[in-house]
DNA sequence: CAAATAAACGGACCTCGGTCCGGATCGTAA
DNA sequence: TTACGATCCGGACCGAGGTCCGTTTATTTG
């Protein structure tokens, strides 16, 4: 388990202050417009927070990430985590945040297939790929952060996934309910079926990756890829 | 909010023991084979700690059902539930036993669509939206009862229902990784996406329905019904 | 019917997520 | 530099899920 990049996304002091599980922006990509930026007690609290965090996980799993053990190895009140995260699987999501923005630099902006300037059926294609294998590396901390099941399809960062899908598939099938077509596409991508087929079952990756090519051209009535 | 059906199904004094969230069985139907069968005042507790759950349902909502709650609604020891049931979900999956297999049996042995006897395609469809429709009636026990995300596609009725899409899906395109398939087809059935669709997006049933006529349509390259 | 054994019971107890509010701190403006 | 208000901090406190184990009860066997 490599929680390299999670220690990593601790560093950076950008807030996410309390108020991050509302707002339906569409498309994040900076740390949004301009935070209320932070105090700065409570930025030094916040980082020491996530890298107290990453380094309980590394050493403990996220079983270990109690919220009073975060504030004890962070050596702040145990109130000060609620108020910045808002709850647990708050705290879990901003240790991916690192991560959910690279993702979402790479197919927004970054180089094809993944980024612009590819077809889009292309981009459909490595998007489900690069989720996949994403998700495949950090599944236990992917798993321990999702909310519960009212709140699941609600952060940001899925909801910016969903509108990405949304519009490839509006290039490539126009005709079709896109909205509806993207969630179905990005539920099968979650962490937890991951977790199933992958762990559970048993499937190999390469499997899930065929299994992904293969549903992208199925829904899209294409040919499948020559592989 | 009718729980009538979730009250009747408190009532049958079938055992589901305590050990009933590993046996990984692949079509269940009748209570099991032969159930250890509970000592007779384990039974009786059993079926008063059922009714209790759905009265404190249909009271005060999922919500209102603590376990100490239950325990005390049924004049019990609050160690008897959990020995009983395992845990929260395994008593809230317990009261949705009872609509389980009733599907279960409507499409194993009932009439067509949904049952034997029409082609594989029109029961995919059926079933579909059988369990679409199924799930919006009981969504917040469906929500309630959703086990942590490392056990969600563990109960032994979504076996049972990811069977019957694989063994449909495979007499329709048999070429296809159907076991991969199928459960990607119900993924798009889960509650807690139905629950985003139709409440927090405010999409009407009836688009939900088309979306799954679409999308087997789809998945399965054959054309989409007249409607 | 009585003794023996396995199963079930009950509720004290523990942990952990989440809340609350009096007090400390920071940023700012005079 | 000082004063002031907004923000933040901390840890006591609460509720609910889950565990444990001494006691009770159903069932079986002689």
């Amino acid at each position: 388990m490599l929680y390299a990049g999670v220690m990593s996304a601790a560093l950076p002091p950008f807030p996410t202050p309390e108020e991050s599980h509302d707002a339906p922006q569409l498309l994040q990509v900076a740390p949004s417009p301009e935070e209320p930026c932070l105090r700065a007690d409570a930025a030094r609290n916040r980082a020491r927070l996530l890298e107290a965090a990453a380094r309980l996980i590394a050493e403990h799993g996220v079983a270990g990430v109690t919220m009073e053990a975060v504030a004890a190895a962070a050596q702040v009140g145990k109130g000060t985590v609620f108020r910045r995260f808002g709850d647990r699987t708050g705290l879990l999501m901003a240790l991916l945040d690192h991560s959910d923005r690279q993702l979402q630099a790479d197919f927004l902006g970054g180089p094809p297939p993944l980024g612009p300037g590819a077809p889009a059926l292309d981009r459909l294609r490595a998007f489900g790929v690069a989720v996949l294998y994403r998700s495949a590396e950090q599944l236990d901390l992917q798993l321990a952060a999702q909310p519960e099941p009212t709140r699941r399809f609600s952060h940001p960062a899925i909801g910016a996934r969903r509108t990405h899908i949304a519009v490839l598939l509006r290039q490539i099938v126009p005709d079709a309910d896109c909205d509806l077509l993207s969630q179905t596409l990005l539920a099968s991508l979650d962490p937890a079926l991951i977790h199933h087929q992958h762990r559970q079952r048993g499937m190999p990756m390469e499997r899930l990756e065929a299994g992904w090519t293969d549903l992208v051209a199925r829904v899209t009535r294409t040919e499948p890829p020559p592989r």
